[in-house]
RNA sequence: GCCAACUUAGCUCAGCUGGUAGAGCAGCGCAUUCGUAAUGCGCAGGUCAUCGGUUCGAUCCCGAUAGUUGGCUCCA
């Protein structure tokens, strides 16, 4: 174990020392080490809140101005059972310790601690500590348990390092997609229309649709065809597809429509779509397929709408409605190998382009329940198993992790600050062409059950949206950036050039605006500076004469005047990184 | 769904123990015509989330509802 998360871990007790200190009737539970710092989790008749932060702290800070001693005890369970009497939570996990293994207690100074450890010598090697949160958990993470109180801290070897992690903090707070989302107006999420329920600003939108653009083109490149389905479908489909069977809680509410005039009258359900997939299928049974007409890959950029559990919706990472980069490929099964190695491919092109390069699959397998019979599950995650092989690409298996209709890879992909995010996936599905019947003809001329694989490159563009905000903190690279040039007249003798210069640059397709607001060049460059426009093109008396451009980098400041073909040359070069 | 905190102008936030609200930025107007991160002056902008209660009187106290935030649970 790492020194930093003993220390952390070491600051989890003194946590709980000094709680117990404070309030009566503590009862506590567990403490470990987390990513950044620690928690500990109580359970007492008094209300935590931050305002209480201060109290706690400062009789942390004499603890570990003390200097206690950590103390290890091993124990017998009688004897621990003894000394937790009246702290139900530690009884509860003593009794989680196997027979015949040791009991270790952790003392510092009155408070004692059943647990592993291992801590440091003694408390003055807590440098320095600040709690940050409270909030409620569930003890043992079990909704059906009692919610305990969880008090969350940072820990450090110096007040030093203390420091750093709260920057670290900060900085990781500026970034926050919601935060820039609203600054660089990019997207908008209002009370009225509804939670979960996201909207592209203008800026937002071009972002969005140069996602697209490139999206669609690399598909067509690669094979797929475009699908536009419906939004609603009717019961009887999603009860065919077993979504109301399994998922209706997911569901928004259904709407009845009735048809027709008094007795004659009947009333029909439809349902908004949580998944594209049936909608897929009625594109495939639109005709009859060949074994010459596989692999089919059907792609459409869905919006679908999904009744998230209130608590859990975060911005644009977790939405109720929103539009998958989704694609269905149907598949002989004696090509479904070489298939998925195509697809796996294809994916890693598609993030390489975003800038994520440090990639990292998961691969899940047939768990107890499942449908589908055992030896396509395994043709199915050899095939899997062999593409990211074939790869090269790191990858962990999650034995029986698959979902009941197939087994399945995500990819996960380090942002700029290091944090994972899964985005693709690509799914095997054994259910629905049983459910729909779908068949092609083989050679031999019979019918045959194609693979159906379900996949997605970004997920869902709201949240790909997010993550992307948060990977470049706003400032998009010129591809992708809402707009790419803003050209600034010194004074407004040269604003008739500066709207040539518009012009030209927008009829070569380039998002490009002028800002002729009556400000000083240094008021507009620290617009566009905050912006975060990749070029500006300061443009003054000598420019206007010269016919050229003086050009500033969003990242390199001034990089000097020159002719405008020679800046759209450098723009272009700029678009292809 | 659960625990806690929060909700004041487009944005970021003030508002002492109850007497119907302020700033900065953004917006608009006027002046200024300026060379690489903020020119000055002025104007306008609010059902203090919503509903109900207590009170002579509520942005402030109490309750409910909605939403947001941090977690827990969940994520086909």
């Amino acid at each position: 174990m790492e020194k930093i998360e003993v220390i952390r871990h070491s600051a989890a007790h003194i946590l709980a020392a000094a709680v117990c200190k404070v309030y009566d009737n503590v009862k506590f539970d567990i403490g470990p080490a987390t990513d950044e710092g620690f928690y500990y989790d109580f359970d007492l008749p008094h209300r935590l809140s931050t305002d209480d932060f201060p109290a706690i702290e400062t009789e942390m800070k004499a603890i570990i101005a003390a200097n206690l001693p950590f103390e290890r005890l091993e124990v017998s369970r009688a004897e621990a059972q003894n000394m937790f009497a009246g702290q139900p939570y530690k009884l509860d996990r003593l009794a989680d310790i196997p027979e015949g293994q040791t009991v270790s207690i952790y003392k510092t100074g009155a408070y004692i601690d059943l647990c592993r450890g291992p801590h440091v010598a003694s408390t003055g090697e807590i440098g320095a500590i600040r709690l940050t949160a409270v909030a409620g958990s569930y003890y043992r993470g079990d909704e059906k348990n009692k919610m305990l109180q969880r008090v969350y801290g940072i820990a450090a070897a110096t007040q030093t390092e203390l420091d750093e992690i709260v920057n670290r903090i900060e900085e990781a707070k500026k970034r926050d997609h919601r935060r820039i989302g609203k600054e660089l107006e990019l997207f908008t999420i209002t009370d009225d229309v509804g939670p979960g329920l996201a909207h592209w600003l203008p800026k937002g939108a071009r972002i969005r649709v140069a996602i697209e653009d490139y999206w669609r083109k690399e598909h067509f490149r690669a094979g797929y065809e475009m699908l536009f389905t419906p939004h609603v479908g009717r019961a009887q489909l999603w009860q065919t597809s077993g979504h109301l069977g399994f998922y209706k809680d997911g569901m928004f509410p259904n709407m009845n429509v009735t048809e027709g005039e008094g007795d004659k009258s009947f009333t029909e359900q439809y349902y908004v779509k949580p998944m594209n997939c049936p909608f897929h299928i009625q594109a495939y049974q639109a005709r009859k397929y060949s074994y010459r007409d596989l692999p089919l890959r059907f792609a459409e950029l869905g919006t679908v709408y999904r009744y998230e559990k209130e608590g859990v919706r975060h911005g644009l990472l977790r939405v109720r409605g929103f539009t998958q980069d989704d694609a269905h490929i149907f598949c002989a099964p004696d090509k479904i190998e070489e298939e998925i190695r195509f697809t796996v491919k294809f994916c890693l092109h598609i993030l390489h382009r975003f800038g994520f390069n440090d990639i990292t699959a998961y691969l899940s397998t047939r768990p107890e329940k499942a449908v589908g019979n055992p030896e396509d599950w395994e043709t199915a995650t050899a095939s899997l198993r062999n593409a990211l092989e074939a790869e090269g690409l790191a990858y962990q298996v999650d034995e029986g992790g698959g979902a009941f209709y197939g087994p399945k890879i995500d990819m996960k992909i380090k942002d700029a600050l290091g944090r994972q995010w899964q985005l693709g996936t690509i799914q095997f599905d054994f259910n629905m062409p049983e459910r729909f019947d779908l068949t092609y003809t083989g050679e031999d001329g019979k019918e045959h059950r194609p693979y159906m694989v379900h996949r997605a490159l970004l997920g869902s563009l709201e949240r790909f949206f997010g993550i992307l905000i948060e990977h470049y903190a706003g400032a998009f690279p010129v591809w992708l950036a809402p707009l790419q040039v803003r050209i600034m007249p010194i004074t407004d003798k040269q604003l008739g050039y500066a709207k040539d210069l518009e012009a030209k640059l927008k009829a070569l397709d380039f998002r490009v605006d002028v800002d002729a607001d009556n400000e000083k060049i240094g008021a507009k460059i620290r617009k566009a500076q905050l912006q975060k426009i990749p070029f500006m093109l300061v443009i003054g008396g000598r420019e206007a004469e010269a016919g050229a451009v003086a050009v500033r980098s969003r990242e390199e400041g001034d990089k000097g005047t020159m002719p405008l073909e020679a800046f759209i040359e450098l723009l272009r070069e700029a678009q292809q990184a």
